[in-house]
DNA sequence: ATACAACTTGAAGTTAACTTTAACTCAAGT
DNA sequence: ACTTGAGTTAAAGTTAACTTCAAGTTGTAT
């Protein structure tokens, strides 16, 4: 079964110019290319789904490079893949952890401005930042 | 109570022209030029905190501008900046699961290749990527 | 007086991950 | 034969948020 870059954009809602571009960088490889058409199989199907979970840990585009390389003999190289997945899981989780602390300011603001917007409705005074639970 | 570029910067653990690059756009307003030298006072940390967590929100440096040019009258602005705080939640919080996902799939990873470690240092068959939990 | 460190400026450079552009090719349909 | 639509290329452009640079100024210490 092969695929069309159409089709693939539009399976994992990316423009047909970043998956050309993924290509040109080396994250995708052994792209057929038929009449200067492209044509993909399944194991791009699953590099590109490879790809977007690494993306969503925050992973460069080099590093995910890097991995597939290593990935080609993962019983030599186990314990380089090792030190790079646990040194972006520690990234991970301080990006996470900062997310969630924005995320929580955020949520002050929105009821802290709904109290300003209710008082400015009723007429009553406005609320004071440091009142605010 | 007055401070210093270097003092700030110490403070937030920001370089200076990072400092000065906000004052440039607008980020950092009412700063003391003495004889070429800048003076900050505790408005000034209080915008700077404010910047921080902002930004750990992923909310960008305009938004955050313009965040605080609604709030010099938020009476008037209330609705305005609710509309700015509740569309950045959504995307703060689509970020979130992105990155607890992404998390996921890295320690995923990070099990398999443990796996494949011992198995290597055992001599024993390599584990198979669909059978690991 | 001289050296030095801290600070200043405007402008240009950096980075990652794309996106856009312009000009071109190819196969299929009318 | 002609048009259309999907795809191609290399190269240049985009974006945000800084960072670096080169050259100059200021206050303090020796």
């Amino acid at each position: 079964m092969t695929y069309t870059i159409t089709e693939l954009s539009k399976q994992f809602n990316l423009p047909a110019s970043t998956i050309r571009y993924y290509e040109k960088i080396g994250l995708l490889e052994n792209v057929e290319h038929v009449n200067s058409r492209r044509f993909y199989n399944d194991s791009h199907i699953d590099r590109l789904s490879a790809i977007e979970c690494f993306k969503k840990a925050l992973l460069p585009l080099d590093d995910i490079r890097l991995f597939f390389s290593y990935e080609k003999d993962m019983a030599a190289n186990s314990e380089k893949i090792l030190e790079m997945m646990k040194s972006q899981e520690v990234r991970t989780q301080e990006s996470l952890a900062a997310l969630q602390t924005g995320l929580a300011h955020l949520q002050k603001k929105i009821h802290f401005y709904t109290l300003v917007s209710e008082a400015v409705k009723n007429g009553t005074p406005l609320p004071d930042w440091n009142d605010v639970v």
